[in-house]
DNA sequence: CTGTTAGCGCCTTCAC
DNA sequence: GTGAAGGCGCTAACAG
């Protein structure tokens, strides 16, 4: 591999100039310039990034943690990330942490270590606390994706959770449910408990008795199962917090011998790649994913540019897609 | 930050014992070898990758290029070169080329200017030549994943697609089905190519005359809409080579009003990602995706420990899952 | 068993 | 407008 040195002497010149000419940083002669160009291109000289790195402390790349990239929510949030960060010359280094607590902490000690400029985040359910305290230290600013904390002096992007669940909490009792089965999954994820919180403010909104609802909090179904085999208790309306939490809600229905709109509603959060290839095709609360992924590198960006402003917090609104799971002829309006 | 000067001013001893501690590479004395942990852990000493690879033109990290990491099939594959990576100690960097060559080539670019290792590569449909042929100057490994090139120079791993197709259409031919629609795709996509040579194998093993048939090629579906939109002409089964061609004939069966397996039946290669979900459910040759990724770093991980060995093409066992999409009571038998 | 020293390839003051 | 030289943090001879 070519050089510096290879390129100066082929050129005539010196290192330090053909590092000018490479980096625009200082006047050369145009004679010079072309002289050292086409040592460049003889010798196929191309920078080497690692050294040039170790020098100027910065590599023009950033980071990405998230649990899963094959979950359709990460998935899209990757894409907005890689277009946004390739629009600024950004480099993307991008790691799964599984959900996993451990996993995690290495993914961003790894980026770290490789000097990754800034980090995106979207924390494991299980994330410790001492994971961004130990970060602060590290120079290189975060930005937390999609689980937001309150009170961390991070730049954040997240959705508007609570307020879509109370939209569809709003939808779902217009149409005269009052009978809910929600599965809320593990509350250590904001995400999931601004949806739960959500769901409340929604009940509130119709005067509908918290009592008498189902909320699944753990991933062991045999309460929700329960529940829908006993005709008398039987919720109306299921909705999953997640895609995750669908594919066990939507597992547990087929298991109960239930179909979906004709025996019990059913709504989910995120939702799945293909809705319409579903059937039937569900009610689905849709993340501005790509877009929080694209915000994000925003937010980062900027921040690389100021380190010393303030941070700041952005939600961006849902979509509530309605579709045939929570159709009008349900067994709420029946009843 | 610490750098190995403090530790050593800090334990008394050269940077030159602190750098053997670190590395293991020859013995010092427990006494000092206490000295210097101890300092190192006063320090919050960690090593500088960057320099560290710099000076070893090493950094034990590996590059994956794949066309969509959020794409079932890939999202699997990532997880098996993931674990895989983990477990030999390897950093893995992860780029997407979104099916597009120049992306592709930046992707690549990218990371062999990070100084991977090696490169475990899935090409893009319209991956140039160039490609790989500017690789191979490079001195960093490269191992093909999943889309194949005949006589290639480099390690390989895949899947039996070509078998894999004539097993599905046997099937079906024994089911009486003599009337396909195959929704071939992007035929520069070498996978692609074998599903498709694998259904005329499989026409030639149950002398099934395969001027009948109909192989859609391009994106355009409008022979397929057209040729189900006549009773007369109709297929009897569908059967789509990759789960982003499946989507399409999902959604052309869905607008011309016809049911699976009541009026057509339908097989998909790859699949989707939750199947028993699905309605109907898919019957569909799965990948051993995951195999397929570990499979790679295996392949890597070899060619790294001995460069001039000759290269490995591996293929592996895909999955035929039956499912109701191509169940028994379907208007082949009927007829 | 330990220390000294020469770079890896590059950027960047400082001098001319 | 250009060059010389120091050093980023580390490893690997080479000496003792």
């Amino acid at each position: 591999m070519a050089t510096m040195v290879d390129v100066a002497r082929i050129a005539g010149v010196s290192i330090s100039t053909v590092s000018h000419v490479l980096n625009g940083t200082r006047n050369v002669e145009p004679a010079t310039r072309k002289k050292v160009q086409s040592a460049i291109e003889q010798t196929g000289y191309r920078q080497d990034t690692l050294a040039r790195a170790m020098r100027r402390s910065r590599t023009e790349s950033i980071g990405l943690v998230v649990s899963d990239a094959g979950e359709p929510a990460f998935a899209e949030m990757v894409h907005g990330v890689e277009n946004a960060a390739a629009e600024r010359g950004l480099t993307l280094l991008l790691a799964n942490s599984a959900e996993d607590a451990d996993r995690e902490q290495r993914a961003v000690r790894t980026l770290l270590d490789r000097r990754v400029d800034g980090l995106i985040l979207a924390r494991a359910a299980a994330s410790p606390d001492s994971l961004l305290a130990g970060l602060r230290d590290d120079k290189a600013p975060i930005v937390l994706l999609d689980r937001l904390y309150r009170d961390l002096p991070f730049d954040q992007v997240g959705g508007e959770n609570r307020d879509s669940m109370r939209q569809l909490v709003g939808h779902l009792t217009s149409r005269g449910h009052r009978r809910f089965a929600v599965i809320a999954g593990d509350l250590r994820v904001p995400t999931l408990q601004e949806r739960l919180d959500g769901f409340f403010d929604g009940l509130r909104d119709a005067e509908v008795d918290p009592v008498d609802q189902l909320i699944v909090k753990d991933s062991s179904l045999d309460a929700l199962t329960h529940a829908l085999g006993d005709p008398a208790s039987r919720p109306t309306a299921v909705i999953a917090c997640s895609t995750p939490l669908a594919v066990q809600g939507l597992t547990a229905l087929e298991a109960s011998g239930l179909s979906t709109p004709a025996d019990v509603a059913f709504a989910t959060f995120d939702g799945f790649a293909y809705p319409d290839l579903f059937s039937p095709r569900l009610t689905t609360v849709r993340q501005p994913a790509y877009d929080m992924g694209v915000a994000a590198v925003g937010l980062l960006a900027d921040r690389l540019a100021s380190p010393d402003s303030s941070p700041r917090t952005l939600r961006l609104r849902q979509a509530l897609e309605l579709r045939e799971s929570t159709e009008l002829h349900s067994v709420a309006e029946r009843a």
